[in-house]
DNA sequence: AACAGTCGTTCCGGTGAGAGGAACAGTTCG
DNA sequence: CGAACTGTTCCTCTCACCGGAACGACTGTT
């Protein structure tokens, strides 16, 4: 184990364990676990034990499995409550979902992944279910947006350590090439996602600033499906929508 | 350290901290974070420093504060995303309160305590937005609920180990009194919590079945204020809805 | 300028909680 | 019946955690 200074190993490890139940509904048995999160069985033993017994994780009786308990579910919920960012963005995403029918995500920059913290979804998305609360930017139209209103010495950095894993046939994998991409993206003030993370999902994104600081903190987008809208037709529908939208979260969320 | 066996008491005290940030969207300083969960200042130092460098956690720039991190928020999100539970009984609630216009709460109990999974904010209810994610059963009408239909064995021995503190002056501190008026909401169907948590706020609730195992598994209540509904009135006009949709909630999740 | 009161941070020595390999028992599968 | 799972316990070793104390950096007070 590397050994950072002045940070709990044990909290780490046993928090990589919360972290597995947020990406899939699906139950987990002991080995399973310990495979994902490559900590030895006995170690996990103790940690879901504990997750247990304080409630954060439970087993499903007819399955055995261990899966989320309701005290996770309730501080997730009471998180998200409390949670500034999101009792700012929420109406304002709700309104335009409302509006246009459209689906919506909000993606904040933390390190270098973008987190989903709200999201509405539309009935030509919903068959696109994959949930994976952290992701990298350059492969979604909010990362992208991000990254594309980024300091120059910021992303210079972050495209340096950046590794581009194809997720698709569509994805970008060449650095000049997204690069050049980005630069697009500052001239028409919003990003594409065609297909690059998933087949058959598309998206365009708008970065969110921070006005006190001036700088990006995250990204919002617009999504939709091949078999329903051509990117074009997408783009030219929804656009100036977007834009509209994300500036208006940046004017309320003044981090 | 009372020392439990099959379980890392690191872990355990790490989550006490996260807990702490469900409470309240306040941010916090390291001494505070210490005293609150009452563990010693260098320990509470390193496991937030864990979670700051985790993404857990992160310091309010403007006032130097620790306050939730963006990977919480997100998780947490995805948490409730993911949960079968609350996608089953979200779209429930959701039309309950956009057709009669009423704050719902939805409690699951876990333990000792009920724990708060949903909720949808009526305008009367805004104010009284005390946000304690997990909860005694005693004094709210969800638990209250939730205590009237229990097996009458599992039923003694909570009430046995009950410590009734006050809330509010209303709030029942009797175990007998408590008792019979769980009797009296098994006659009735449903419960009351009239000002019993809170000063001004009144509720009804209905408890959650599992109908595969015949359990209560929680409860679901409508919530007003005193200078909007008399508790005649709020009954009158909803305890049919609410008994109603408590029976929906409970088919649909068969736990 | 000296003060008291915060804040986060570092140092350091003693110890016990956690690590983790191995073997366990209980089950489902074919 | 064995094979492949499951969760669980036992064991020893050691290193990561504990926690009191002292630190420098700020802030506001006198």
């Amino acid at each position: 184990m590397k050994s950072k200074d002045n940070a709990s190993e044990t909290l780490a490890k046993g928090l990589k364990i919360l972290d597995l139940f947020g990406v899939s509904d699906a139950g987990y048995t002991l080995n399973q676990i310990a495979g994902r999160v490559g900590i030895n069985k006995t170690s996990v033993y103790r940690y879901v034990n504990t997750y247990c017994e304080l409630g954060y994780l439970q087993r499903d009786e007819r399955t055995r499995l261990y899966k989320l308990g309701v005290r996770s579910l309730a501080l997730g919920h009471a998180m998200l409550e409390n949670s500034e960012i999101v009792r700012l963005v929420k109406p304002l995403v709700d309104e335009a979902h409302e509006r246009h029918n459209v689906h919506v995500d909000v993606g904040i920059v933390s390190g270098d992944a973008i987190y989903l913290i709200y999201r509405r979804e539309s009935k030509y998305t919903t068959a696109f279910r994959s949930f994976s609360y952290a992701s990298d930017l350059y492969y979604l139209a909010t990362g992208k947006a991000a990254m594309a209103y980024m300091e120059p010495e910021e992303l210079r950095q972050l495209v340096e350590r950046l590794e581009l894993h194809p997720k698709t046939d569509k994805t970008i994998t060449d650095k000049q090439e997204l690069l050049e991409e980005l630069r697009r993206v500052t001239e028409l003030g919003y990003s594409y996602n065609n297909e690059e993370s998933v087949p058959g999902l598309i998206a365009i994104g708008a970065p969110l600033y921070s006005l006190r600081t001036n700088k990006v903190i995250g990204g919002v987008s617009f999504d939709s499906a091949t078999d329903t809208h051509t990117m074009k037709e997408f783009e030219r529908l929804y656009s100036t929508y977007l834009v509209e939208l994300a500036k208006k979260i940046s004017a309320v969320v003044s981090l």
